[in-house]
DNA sequence: ATTCTGACA
DNA sequence: TGTCAGCA
């Protein structure tokens, strides 16, 4: 196919995708004796994948990292492209479902006082911005492929970041309580230690990671755990899809805000009455004000507040507000999980 | 008629 | 990214 009929086929300028090629985007261009380029299929889908990550809000440098790790054989890429759009389409659903829902309050507002406080304008707006800028930051997190190849071997070597790694992941399979013929969800699945855990019980697992190096050694591991390419702010699975959500050591890679979000796209995908586990590390807070920083030695620093990030007080109150009731518990000091279950 | 490269907006 | 020029 050539450039012309590719463009219209797309509706993208010819410019464009000269454009892309040129910055290392579509780098298996072939071309034809008299110059003229010649796209075969999976130019194709490279293009569309392009074209939906760029409408997602990411930079041409991005997209090049993100479809860069291509160390996969060609059935395998066309997948990666699918599951890249998939993940997409879930984020953009996401926000139009959020757009519609400001909307809609606009409207309610509008009719029960007659005229809109420009306030109440001003705060849906920059609501619906805030959680927008939110969603896109995780772009920033998707070179996470390094980490694949040794991932298994860092939690067995760096504890401090997976303190009890092993400890921890079999608490949360009992307190999870899996049984037979359940669907539960692995977010941040890795290379599927946790979700591997629970096979055992007879439920059926599923599992998201945005790395999709990770999820290939979670396939040879565990070939009967479903994996998608996705983030924790936008899970590309339906509403009301799972019994139970886990999710170990990532939690604390979100900040507050994101937690949130993250809670209700859990809330989202889980059924009536589901439940579910975050086992993470405990977060030491130090809260050092200026005036102890000038005045007190390093020592005397103390750290003024220990807890776990799942017991932010906004974590506990979004849980009482959705009616989720939750237990806290600790393994060996250093790691926590906290089992949430849905009262509705 | 179509595409290509390069330059400039 | 759009557009335009000058070529093959």
């Amino acid at each position: 196919m050539k450039i012309n009929e590719l463009s219209k086929r797309l509706g993208i300028s010819t410019r464009t995708i000269r454009f892309y090629e040129q910055n290392g985007l579509l780098p298996s261009v072939q071309r034809e004796h008299n110059q003229y380029r010649i796209f075969v299929e999976e130019d194709i889908w490279r293009l569309q994948t392009i074209i939906a990550l760029r409408e997602a809000g990411m930079a041409i440098k991005e997209i090049k990292q993100a479809l860069e790790p291509q160390g996969l054989p060609d059935s395998q890429r066309l997948r990666y492209y699918l599951e890249l759009q998939r993940s997409l389409l879930t984020t953009q659903w996401l926000e139009m479902k959020r757009m519609a829902e400001t909307t809609e309050q606009m409207i309610d507002l509008l009719q029960t006082q007659q005229t809109l406080p420009i306030q109440e304008i001003y705060h849906l707006a920059d609501q619906a911005k805030h959680l927008r800028e939110l969603r896109q930051n995780w772009q920033d997190q998707w070179n996470f492929d390094q980490r694949a190849q040794t991932h298994d071997e860092d939690v067995q070597t760096r504890s401090e970041d997976y303190p009890h790694y092993e400890q921890a992941l079999t608490y949360t399979a009992e307190l999870i309580h899996a049984t037979s013929g359940e669907h539960g969800l692995d977010l941040g699945i890795g290379t599927g230690n946790l979700a591997g855990r629970l096979l055992t019980s007879g439920a059926h697992l599923s599992g998201v990671d945005q790395s999709q190096e990770m999820l290939k050694q979670c396939q040879n591991k565990f070939p009967m755990i479903e994996t998608r390419i996705g983030n924790v702010l936008a899970i590309p699975y339906p509403d009301n899809h799972f019994h139970f959500v886990v999710s170990s050591f990532t939690f604390n890679h979100l900040n507050p805000q994101q937690q949130l979000l993250a809670l209700t796209e859990i809330h989202r995908v889980l059924k009536p009455h589901g439940r579910l586990c975050l086992t993470d590390r405990i977060v030491v807070h130090s809260a050092i004000t200026d005036d102890s920083l000038s005045t007190s030695s390093a020592s005397d620093l103390g750290l003024q507040s220990t807890y776990h990030e799942l017991q932010h007080p906004a974590v506990l109150e979004w849980f009482e507000e959705h009616f989720y009731m939750t237990n806290y518990y600790t393994i060996e000091q250093e790691v926590g999980c906290l089992l949430a279950v849905s009262l509705h």
